[in-house]
DNA sequence: ATAGAATCTTGACAATGGCAACATTACACG
DNA sequence: CGTGTAATGTTGCCATTGTCAAGATTCTAT
């Protein structure tokens, strides 16, 4: 018998299972299960504590489960980071939603959204930017981070008054002033630097890095 | 006998060792041929393959050798984040030695060199930013991190004709500014992003850069 | 000269990733 | 409806790794 049910027999005493025993041998839908096991995981542990093992023990599966949807660690890895580049994008466009229709608040409102993902789920940003435990040329995690890339690419382009165009240098230089700001800041700020804003309380801190942002991210003036 | 001569036994075969073979059962000076061993696992390795065992294999002794001079494999990784940070400022100053005088170059030499760093130990600048394995609080990765932390404040102060003054807000957010920005096109060259300015070939790189910086980096005119 | 400390090796153990063999269930097709 | 084949899970195994403990060798202070 295997430890499916409630009791089962370890040695010659009969001992309870966990409260997560499924009553059933297919688990339904693992693959699902396994990201979100992994996303705790990775809150949890880091990404340098992330084990496959222990991600199966918490979608209450057996060491080896997890293989059956993704070929290895790499994999599922490569999986939460291209999901993560999702949700990241997803954060931008919630800060767009709330804030003025203007080119630059929009793009202000999308640095806001990069930082508030940073900051709300650090493993996951890390894994995505600072990793070589994902696969960056696998296609669902470059369909994922392209996305995301384009829109920052839209965004300036708003906030400058100009053509889409990522082909175009000016317009290229531009986001990449605006990209390696915002993520600077989001970067050093999960890693505890940047002490000064970390110590603000939450309304303060959104107001001095909005204010920051703001000034920075203006087209210049002239010159 | 022990495999420190040229020849020893396996089971009944005379087999020749390595040619890294040492004379003397002491090594001599095993703490630093770990760290230099360390260096080369990383860059080799990245973080992520980094094994305590690799590096030993490297330095030429036993598995668990490595232990007598660093407690375990945090303290060497944090060993190797604080050396990277001597590194790292010594880059930075450099760059400051072959700039101009005024605040601005020096500035602008400093974020150079920075990059220089980052671009030419991409592992060793994610171990001191990104990574969770070295202890971040231990004293000698805290005082290595400071310092460059100062030298910063230091030239932001310099370029904006202030005093040096850890304490002030204002400075202290002009120095953010420049670090976030600086740091992000660090950290997304090292990740392979921003293919546009990666693509460039050397000279074109660093007159970009170097323009890129002076232009972002200079105190605000008037308001 | 010698005892104790420092350094290095060997051998062991637990945790991990991954493979192979097998058990159980789902499903397509007769 | 059956049935056999694929999909999904489990167990057992091996190699690698970090760490500890015990022993071997060398250094050093007295």
């Amino acid at each position: 018998m295997l430890p499916l049910s409630r009791f089962y027999l370890d040695g010659d005493k009969i001992v309870k299972s966990g409260p997560k025993v499924r009553d059933t041998y297919h688990h339904g839908d693992l693959r699902q299960a396994l990201l979100a096991a992994g996303e705790r995981e990775l809150e949890e542990n880091g990404i340098e504590g992330f084990s496959l093992r222990g991600v199966a023990k918490r979608a209450g599966v057996s060491h080896a489960a997890p293989l059956h949807h993704f070929k290895d660690t790499r994999v599922l890895l490569t999986a939460l980071a291209a999901q993560g580049f999702e949700r990241f994008l997803a954060a931008q466009k919630a800060r767009q939603l709330k804030a003025e229709t203007d080119g630059l608040s929009q793009l202000v409102a999308s640095g806001m959204g990069y930082i508030d993902f940073a900051l709300g789920h650090p493993a996951v940003f890390r894994l995505m930017f600072s990793s070589d435990r994902p696969d960056h040329e696998a296609p669902n995690l470059v369909a994922a981070a392209s996305a995301a890339y384009g829109q920052l690419i839209s965004d300036v382009a708003r906030a400058h008054g100009r053509e889409h165009d990522a082909q175009n240098p000016a317009l290229v230089t531009e986001a990449m002033k605006a990209w390696a700001l915002v993520h600077g800041l989001a970067d050093l700020m999960t890693s505890g630097r940047l002490k000064y804003l970390l110590g603000l309380k939450k309304t303060e801190k959104e107001r001095t890095l909005a204010k920051l942002l703001r000034e920075s991210l203006a087209a210049p003036q002239r010159r």
